[in-house]
DNA sequence: GTAAGCTTAAGCTTATGGCCACCAC
DNA sequence: TAAGCTTAAGCTTAC
């Protein structure tokens, strides 16, 4: 099927013709036949790299032509960003009616910060399920506009974390839009015919691929494929090293998965020292360029690690990185300087990352209830989907590795000859309802426990269950949320005002109650004691206790005992454990707004600085939660922390201490440059102003200062006081200069 | 004969990922 | 639960 023959505006067809589009893959042509183009809800199940987002593309395109406006909803804000990049490509594409322009595109996601209201003026709108969930918690208008919704990902309505989240949402967007086109993205699983039927939607199910894709299993010196072998030169005694050193004489790259972080550190490491021999002077000084990048990006011990591993033509990717270092990883490997990246499940779904041959090294991964499992099937189709870039490799090949013969022909049962399973709405669980039943509430999607089971008949899960069976469970959160003061009455059910607000701040009901309870409670506030009431709620994440640290944290715990709102008896063994590990995360954070580097931190809590930052982030956001509820309820607290509260929520945010507020709050000035200026008596915005761009460029060096100076809008006294020294055609055109180099890395 | 280098076995340790708010320029 | 790491012992090789 060609694009041409498409019913769709001529500014879309030369678009994709232009891009070197011209013939529909298979999947997308039989889309096409069961009415994408003209509005029919459309779940397409096929794998990844064959074309789903040129499907979602066209719908979105011809719903726009007639006046729509459409929403794209994603898992990761990486992914937001990837689409948001793709679809910015249509400012040249003007199919809106009435309007000669090119299409507009907005992105909202936690860390893109956009106004709400402002972002409905575009015409694509890309954003995380969770951001979709909060806007429509929060009312936003423009929500009603939205005509075609895509989902991308849609079998993670699996997930126990974040399924019911977008299961809530979908459900609430087709009452709020009941004519809205749904298209549904997803990976091959078991049941698609029950997520199409749930979303009334025509299902494509395929495997089709642009580049085809061979599954073997590594044993015995081959790898072994249906009805062939390859065999792999024993070059070292590590397998996957061997395997890898041969995808490189092909002239291909590797993605290697490994269970763990460490593991993936060590891979690295090791086939660095081969994979280094294979590399040209060319490649060498490439690399040579990113290992200055990755120091200059770092503050820590494993910059150095990975740094090394580069230099040698190999990388590992795991969630300790900072959000830099994955860039440049990950850039390194499309632009095939860096040639193997070992990595945890960070890279499986999500980026588009393709290699020419994918390594699972380890098909088992830890579980604290059961030890090492095998992986879920769909799991492993994504690692092995990985393998062959589209147009690039000549095809593609994913490698199990056993260790027996019987291993192997167990790996081919199981995953390789295996369907992906069934998808199974997480819903019915207390800690899932309680969230999403107040939010229902509040939004008005439900006024009455009636109503309210009229929601929920409407959800995946009610699709997939009798409802009957969940409805002591929702009488438990609705017996929660009234003992909380978050909702009223018994027939009618009405949120209070703090219903209200627990949930637009998007924390779990349960993290609201622990706050209120806090903050009446709390006598003696704290920077500890703060932290740690967030560190209890169950929105923070925890660290994980080792046994040696159970008594020097106990000795910190009796040191500051007046300052926890309270402490489980020493008796209650599970208990304290649990309490050791929460005051063990809030150490951290302490750590971090009292100014400690990264390294030592990282080091002390055996994390990565992309965790310190994953904390500082989530802490910022339930310290400021804290805050506004601590104003809600200010009469009924003994003493009023909000000042408190919303001092350490900016500490959080910069990871400093509270003299460092105002100058950190300027932008392009870090913990590391303020403390700088501080220690050398440049307190504040007025001191720096006095001290002059001479002193301050001593301290922070020129460039910054420049920046600092244009930040605070001083550029004019600049020029006036120092006339001699500075040019001021040079000066303001340099600054200019920075202006823009300095917006494009905020971006 | 000795030291270095390698292999093997036993014992110990440790084990994925990542989303969400609001303010204000 | 099991894989990797560390340590120690046992063996081979090079001088």
């Amino acid at each position: 099927m060609k694009i041409e023959s498409l019913d769709l505006p001529d500014d879309v067809i030369r678009f994709y013709l232009d891009s070197g589009i011209e013939e529909l893959y298979p999947p997308q042509a039989e889309a096409i036949e069961k009415g994408l183009i003209e509005g029919n809800n459309l779940l397409a199940a096929i794998p990844t790299a064959s074309g789903k987002t040129l499907l979602a593309e066209l719908a979105m395109l011809k719903a726009i032509s007639k006046g729509g406006k459409a929403l794209y909803i994603v898992p990761l804000r990486a992914l937001a960003s990837e689409k948001f990049d793709r679809f910015r490509s249509f400012s040249s594409v003007s199919v809106k009616p009435g309007e000669n322009r090119g299409l507009r595109v907005g992105i909202s996601t936690g860390d893109f910060e956009s106004r709400d209201e402002w972002l409905g003026s575009n015409d694509i709108i890309v954003a995380t399920s969770e951001k979709t969930d909060s806007l429509l918690r929060n009312e936003t208008s423009w929500m009603q506009e939205i005509t075609t919704i895509v989902v991308d990902e849609v079998h993670l309505l699996d997930s126990a974390n974040r399924g019911p989240t977008l299961e809530v949402t979908l459900t609430k967007l087709m009452k709020l839009n009941p004519n809205c086109q749904i298209i549904a993205l997803s990976a091959t699983v078991g049941n698609a015919y029950e997520v199409a039927d749930w979303l009334k939607a025509k299902l494509v199910l395929s495997e089709w691929r642009p580049t085809s894709l061979r599954e073997g299993v590594y044993y015995g010196g081959n790898i072994n494929f249906h009805g062939s072998q390859k065999l792999i030169d024993p070059r070292t005694n590590d397998d996957a090293v061997n395997i890898l050193l041969d995808t490189l004489e092909e002239g291909g790259q590797c993605l290697v998965f490994e269970s763990s972080r460490k593991n993936s550190v060590s891979f690295a490491k090791r086939a660095g020292a081969k994979v280094s021999e294979t590399l040209d002077k060319l490649t060498r000084n490439a690399l040579d360029e990113l290992v200055e990048q990755i120091i200059e990006n770092g503050e820590t011990e494993a910059a150095n690690e990975l740094a090394k591993c580069v230099r040698n033509g190999t990388a590992f990717h795991h969630a300790g990185l900072n959000s830099a270092h994955r860039r440049i990883v990950e850039d390194g490997f499309r632009s095939n300087k860096i040639k193997v990246i070992s990595s945890t499940p960070t890279l499986a779904a999500g980026l588009n990352l393709p290699a020419r041959r994918v390594i699972i090294r380890s098909y088992r991964r830890y579980d604290p209830n059961y030890g090492m499992q095998p992986i879920p099937v769909l799991d492993y189709k994504q690692m092995a989907g990985r393998a062959g870039r589209p147009h690039l490799d000549p095809y593609g090949e994913s490698v199990l590795i056993a260790k027996s013969y019987d291993e192997m022909a167990g790996l081919f049962d199981n995953y390789i000859d295996s369907d992906a399973e069934d998808i199974w709405s997480k819903l019915g669980s207390e800690n899932a309802l309680r969230t999403h039943i107040l939010s229902t509430i509040v939004n008005g999607f439900a006024t009455t426990r009636d109503g309210l089971l009229e929601f929920i008949e409407a959800t995946f899960f009610a699709h997939q269950n009798d409802t009957w069976g969940i409805m002591d469970v929702v009488d438990e959160c609705l017996d929660f949320l009234r003992d909380n003061k978050m909702l009223e009455g018994d027939e009618a059910l009405l949120p209070t005002a703090l219903g209200r607000l627990v949930s637009t701040l998007y924390i779990d009901p349960l993290s609201g109650a622990y706050m209120v309870d806090g903050l009446k409670k709390i006598k003696n506030p704290t920077t500890i004691g703060l932290l740690h009431l967030i560190c209890k709620t169950p929105d923070m994440r925890q660290l994980y206790l080792r046994s040696n640290e159970s008594e020097i944290i106990n000795d910190i715990v009796m040191a500051h005992s007046d300052e926890f709102v309270e402490i489980p008896p020493r008796s209650k063994e599970m208990e304290y454990e649990w309490f050791l590990a929460e005051v063990k995360t809030a150490l951290l954070l302490q750590d971090w707004v009292d100014e400690k580097p990264l390294d030592p931190i990282t080091e002390k809590f055996n994390v990565g600085e992309g965790d310190v930052h994953a904390f500082a982030d989530i802490a910022e956001w339930l310290m400021h939660s804290m805050s506004r509820l601590a104003g809600l309820i200010a009469p009924e607290m003994s003493t009023d922390v909000s000042n408190q509260t919303a001092l350490l929520e900016k500490r959080i945010h910069y990871g400093a201490s509270p003299e460092l507020i105002e100058l950190v709050s300027i932008r392009g000035i870090g913990r590391v440059r303020a403390r700088k200026l501080y220690d050398n008596g440049i307190k504040t915005t007025d001191s720096i102003k006095e001290a002059g761009l001479e002193r301050v460029s001593e301290l922070i060096g020129p460039k910054t200062a420049l920046k600092l100076f244009n930040e605070i809008g001083l550029h004019l006294d600049i020029r006036s006081e120092e006339p001699g020294k500075v040019n001021s055609q040079t000066m303001s055109s340099l600054m200019e200069n920075e202006q823009s180099t300095f917006s494009d890395f905020e971006k």
